[in-house]
DNA sequence: TTTTAAATTTAGGGTAACCTAAATAACAAC
DNA sequence: GTTGTTATTTAGGTTACCCTAAATTTAAAA
């Protein structure tokens, strides 16, 4: 398996490829490249039964693809814990890192990395570390855009890409918040909240937020 | 820079390229890769300024090209360091897992590492970690074979391949012990030792014994 | 000095992963 | 249901890194 191979199988599983069709367009837009070059790598994916591809549609992980991914994304977020806790890195400053190193590591240094690590459940952003405990973070949080308007919620995840991550901490926006969603315009694509700390009122953008996962409370 | 190039200056240096030339057929051998792919790659090498290179007599690292080199190493034995020494992996496993590694870490992260592991002098294999350190060790450490008869020496570094790594601790040598060259028969490609701290007598291949290398004491 | 052996290069080819331009399919709007 | 827009695919091309077979250069041996 190659790194660009593997980084397909991981963008596919962050995209929802796990139970829906995922559009070539998302990909290619997600990994920067051209849609035919997407196209192309879908087939050679397929042949070697990591995808389930429906020509015009869309792609789907298989089994074994979506537990590859899964693998991928527990290394990146194990080196993502190690680089903050032990090296000292800024939360925003992991992400490039790991998205190296975890190309470049066994499923033998990955096990020791975490025992070393001493189990640790959720990465830097708030997500899930073992493979079990991803499949239930994916049940138990929504989109913060499908939180339920005046109830309640507590951000539990933040895609890692440090753009966002810069947005929602000018915003403050953190992992653990309680927040409240009290207004939604989908034609101005703008969400309100109600921050539960400091009581303030936010504006973000609905499309930017559904890079921020939540847990109803 | 690809990982396939950074792997060329790496074995360059490690045959000598610093000061020699290298002959392609010795970068084929030690890559496992044919002759004409080396020659292309030479090209290329040259092209981007990692490399002096002389058709039919072979290549020098320039300056910037030693110095990439050094720093791959560097990070290579900064890897090995903390497999060792926080992960428990066994010495003769972390070379070709530090082999990976080596090509996803910036230099952000190399000296973050550096600091977190205390600064240490030496890899697991007594390779020089600092820069400076490394040309020093060069100077003044000799290929085994090179050591004068009856003189004791003490082993100050072994080249990491595993499989080398098992042949010298199944002859009983480890970094840190004294031994003494009593004989060398050229035509029959042996090399006799006398083991310091064993007193017995240890024969290996004359072709193994130059990745050993020692400081006279 | 000529011959022979070994190392190297040239020639020609393959796959992976990218691209642009043009053709086609899907879908939404009228 | 035709039309127009958007997504996707097909066609054809590029670069990096690998290969084998054949030609060439170098160096050693006769």
């Amino acid at each position: 398996m190659s790194p660009t191979k593997e980084d397909y199988l991981k963008i596919l599983f962050e995209l929802g490829g796990r139970t829906e069709q995922v559009p070539n367009k998302e990909i290619a837009n997600r990994l920067s490249i051209s849609p035919p070059t997407v196209t192309e790598m879908m087939n050679s994916l397929v042949k070697a039964g990591w995808v389930v591809y429906t020509p015009y549609k869309g792609s789907k992980l298989t089994q074994e693809g979506t537990d590859y991914a899964k693998k991928l994304i527990r290394k990146h977020r194990l080196w993502e814990v190690f680089l903050v806790k032990h090296l000292g890195f800024n939360i925003n400053e992991v992400h490039p890192e790991a998205e190296l190193l975890e190309h470049s590591t066994s499923a033998e240094l990955a096990d020791r990395l975490e025992a070393y690590l001493e189990f640790p459940e959720y990465c830097p952003h708030g997500g899930a570390i073992s493979t079990e405990l991803m499949e239930e973070q994916e049940v138990s949080t929504v989109h913060l855009t499908e939180a339920v308007l005046g109830e309640p919620v507590r951000i539990s995840r933040i895609v890692d890409e440090d753009k966002l991550l810069q947005y929602f901490e000018n915003h403050d926006l953190r992992i653990g918040d309680r927040v409240t969603v009290t207004g939604r315009d989908s034609g101005l694509d703008l969400l309100t909240l109600n921050h539960g700390t400091t009581d303030k009122e936010i504006q973000i953008s609905q499309t930017i937020a559904q890079y921020l996962f939540v847990e109803h409370i």
